[in-house]
This record gives C-alpha cells, sequence and structure tokens, in this order.
DNA sequence: CATCCATTAGACCAACTGGTCTAGAGAGCG
DNA sequence: CGCTCTCTAGACCAGTTGGTCTAATGGATG
C-alpha cells in the first residue's frame, strides 16, 4: 500500500514540494514545518537526507530548477524551433501557468537571489549558476532558431520582471506585454 | 544635541532604515529587532507611529517609494528628455547603485511581489498599485521624450529582472546587456 | 531466523518572532 | 508652575523558528 501510494521516493517528494513553496512565498517564510507538511514526512528524513537543513534543501531545489530548464531550452535547441517559436512558447506558457495557480507561484530564482544575495554564499553561487546556464542554453536554443543569441539573458529577464508585475496586479497582462516586446526583439 | 544628532523625525527614520532592510533581503527576512535597531527607536515608537506593525510600515514604505519613482519620471517628463536619454540614465543609474551596495540591495517591489501576492492582500494592492503608478509615470515621461509609451511597462520588467541576475551574478553585466537592448526598443 | 543499516519518527531545545501593554520622559501651553 | 498629550522605553508574552539527538522501524541480506 504505502509503496503503491507513495512511489515518489522521500527525498524528491521534499524537493518537489520545496520547489512549489518556495516559488509561492520565498525561501525565509517558509519553514519547516510546512516543509515538512507539505512532503508528508518527518524532521528526521529532511535531516538524513539533506544534512545541511532547509539551506541545503533549497540547494537542491535550486539544482532541479536548474537542470529543468537546460533539459527544455537544449531540447528546442536540437529541434531547432524557430526563434519566434520559442519565446511564444516561453511567455505564454508562463502567462498560463502564473493564472492557473493564482498568482501563486513565480520567479523563484528572482526572489531567492534578492533574499539571499549575498548573505548566503553558496546559495548565491548556485543561484547565480542556475542564471547562467539557463541563459546560455537559451542562448544557444536561440542562434539554433536563428536569432542574436546575445538576447538570452534579457529576454529571461523581461520574463522574470513580467511575472512579478503580474503578481502584483493579477493579471497576465504584463507578461503578454513583455511577449509583444520580446518578439519585436528576436526579429 | 539629540535634535542636532537626530533631524530626522521617527517616523522617517522607520521607513527609511526599512526600505534599505527590505531592498536587502526581502520582508520576511527583516526582524522587527533589526527594523528598530537600524532606525535606533524602540518598539513602542513602531507601534505608536505604525499600528498595525511591520506591515504597515512595509505599506509606507511602498508608499514611499512609489511617489520618489513617479516623481523622478514626472521630472523627466516636463524636462521633456530624450526616451533614449532617460533608459541609459535609469539602467546605468541602476547599475552603478546596485554595484555601489555589494549587490546587497536591489529591486524591492519585485521581491515583495512574490513573498508576500496573494497571501497579503493590503500589501499586495500597495505593490501593484505602485508597479502600476510607475509605469503610467514613464509611459508618459516616454511619450514626451519620443519614444512609445507602451514600452514602459516591459522595460521596467528588464529592469527588475536584469537587476536580480546581477545580483545572483555579483556582476552589472546583466543590467547593462539590458540597457543596450532597451535602447533597441525605444528606438 | 538474525543481523545490519538506511530511513523514519518525533521529543526536545535555545533563540527569536511579531505583538501587547504599562510606565515614564519631555515639549508646549495655560 | 502644573497640566496635558505625544512620543519613547522596554519588559513581557505566546507561538514559532531551524536544528539536534535518541530511539525505533523495517526491508535486504547472510
Amino acid at each position: 500500500m504505502t509503496p503503491a501510494e507513495r512511489p515518489v521516493p522521500t527525498r524528491e517528494r521534499l524537493i518537489r514540494s520545496a520547489l512549489r513553496l518556495f516559488q509561492s512565498r520565498g525561501y525565509h517564510d517558509v519553514g519547516l514545518s510546512e516543509l515538512l507538511a507539505a512532503a508528508d514526512c518527518p524532521k528526521g528524513s529532511l535531516y538524513h537526507h539533506f544534512p545541511g537543513g532547509k539551506a541545503a534543501l533549497a540547494a537542491e531545489v535550486i539544482e532541479w530548477l536548474r537542470l529543468e530548464m537546460v533539459t527544455a531550452f537544449d531540447t528546442s535547441r536540437t529541434r531547432a524551433v524557430p526563434a519566434r517559436k520559442q519565446v511564444e512558447g516561453l511567455f505564454s506558457g508562463t502567462a498560463a501557468w502564473v493564472a492557473g495557480n493564482g498568482y501563486a507561484q513565480g520567479a523563484l530564482l528572482a526572489v531567492m537571489a534578492q533574499e539571499l544575495v549575498p548573505q548566503d554564499a553558496a546559495l548565491t553561487r548556485a543561484i547565480g549558476q542556475a542564471y547562467a546556464d539557463a541563459r546560455d542554453a537559451f542562448a544557444r536554443a536561440l542562434e539554433a532558431g536563428g536569432a542574436d543569441g546575445a538576447l538570452a539573458g534579457p529576454v529571461l529577464a523581461l520574463l522574470d520582471g513580467s511575472v512579478a508585475q503580474a503578481r502584483a496586479s493579477l493579471s497576465t497582462g504584463p507578461i503578454l506585454a513583455a511577449l509583444a516586446v520580446a518578439l519585436r526583439l528576436v526579429g
């Protein structure tokens, strides 16, 4: 029963629910008790899988997200998706997601960067790496799609910034406005 | 002596130091004790000036910032500063500020939006209003400077997003890359 | 069956959180 | 002078925080 009901191992359950919670309210407002309740596991398990505690879990969450982003961009690249199509998918997908979660979840790296840099050196490094790898992967994908790779960083900044605006206004308007501008950029 | 040494009234001192602290690490990681120490005032004073406590202080901080942004954009508008010049000043000024504070302070509205929306209804409204007013003031300024006002929102998003990247990478590179792109947009 | 070890379970802790409340300091004025 | 009223001062509180530690559980292996 238990193995059937809970096929996802504890460690991964912790990472996944932590990702969702950190996307909702940032790092500091999410307490251990909440993290534990969301993953339905006791404190001992958390400290077994992540001896570094909450910060170590956050590092894994960032790494998880980094990999997800890089993988997604690499897929676009190998399939040589046209740049316009990539940008269109990225922004409208994000808009749908943000509206779908009731503006309760947003740009993880952006929040965590502003909460933790430069106080927490390890997480600062992790966030910086995630941003850099995502940008590079996106740049290669854009180039494969016929656009200037140098746009990758700014386009991702445009996305993150518009997500913040969207949450504040409880509307996807800012993300769609950003999409229009991003499309002009990639030509 | 005291009046000479401390010409800034308590209420304003609280707002100013809270602004700095919230810009550094967001809302939740800044405790009352820290806020009090930074403003050098006892708990009683905080609750005298802001009966609503920490959240009420944060609302005033947002209002303070809103007014500052609107005023700055209105000044650009009445002086009919060319749009390119406005964008140039906005981004390079921000880059200098972020580097100057050692990447310890950043985009307040962006962090607070992602920490507090939609849980805290009052602050959600305050943040949304600040974003909207700043965008509108900037739009009018851009138009007065010969550019499309519809760019205001996306350009501000580009700025916020690039600040997060800059902090994460401990470099102003992302802001300068965003500037180049923003200049292409305003033509 | 016995052993072992990865994992789970949660009691426990000091430190701190935001918030309340009473007391008093001190400026301004009659 | 004495009164008043704004503001300062900080003790105090219940609740929570992240973290540590010991004990037990249970599946795999000999």
